[in-house]
DNA sequence: CTTCTTGTTGCAAATAGTTCTCAACTGCAT
DNA sequence: ATGCAGTTGAGAACTATTTGCAACAAGAAG
């Protein structure tokens, strides 16, 4: 992956070779400032303005996935896994990730329809936990 | 609507019905910042705070909906007219609207499956228009 | 391995959008 | 007309992110 980006023209420093591993290890869809405070703890000395430097530059040479949702600082996240779609608490901010082949063939065919072939989409649900009568899984 | 409104328990002021007539003549999507400058147009001394409050409570009854584009300022159109969602072409940057029942069922369905009620959603496809066979129709 | 060039970094200050603080003010129910 | 809880203006405060600049280090060249 080191390999690539500098295939890319992307330097390998110190900061960023922290950088990548804490993306790489990460499961949850961390923030800027969490990202700052991961790395941080492998590499004291390692700024905040260097991580979001950083991002920019993955997020430009297509390793990384950047989701800007609802206002809240922007989440990012390794795009070597496959795609999927974000449900997102609006209580604690959680991001839940699905996917639905049905959505998928979907909104291929209403592109198709209105003549067009679609590149990427991007879909989010914004949502709270159900009351009333239970439901979900995940139990809390 | 101010009727709906003071229902609501909204006190209707001088500044707030300035801000919802600016809301019901624009045409097009402003964000916080135009909509100041309309305002402050009509009535000086309408102050940007008040824009942002005003907004925040217009939301909430429900009256108007807020669109956060990418990390771009947030913009407002009133709700009055029906949802859909938006095809851009990655070519023109034409958006077409569109709605699509089946999907909004299975939003719902998503959700339900993962113990949510979804409040909100965003769903943007991203394509080009087919080449090959036509396909198209609303020829630009 | 040393040198050189150029990209990169840390820090602090700058931006941008939005929210908050607080004293003064005003809908509107009575 | 009166009272009080809700609302306002002005500016400070906040949050997320970017940028200016001098010191620094990656990696190509020798």
């Amino acid at each position: 992956m080191e390999g690539a980006l500098r295939d890319a023209g992307v330097r390998i420093t110190r900061q960023r070779r922290v950088l990548l591993r804490v993306l790489a290890e990460a499961e949850d869809h961390p923030d800027a400032n969490e990202l700052h405070r991961r790395a941080h703890a492998l590499d004291p000395g390692l700024s905040l303005a260097t991580v979001y430097r950083t991002l920019s530059v993955l997020e430009e040479a297509g390793v990384i996935d950047r989701h800007a949702f609802e206002g809240k600082p922007a989440r990012f996240e390794t795009s070597d896994r496959p795609h999927h779609d974000h449900l997102i608490d609006l209580e604690t901010g959680a991001v839940i990730e699905f996917r639905s082949e049905k959505i998928e063939r979907l909104q291929a065919e209403i592109a198709a329809e209105l003549g067009y072939d679609i590149v990427h989409h991007r879909l989010e649900l914004y949502g709270r936990r159900r009351k009333g009568k239970a439901g979900g899984n995940t139990p809390r």
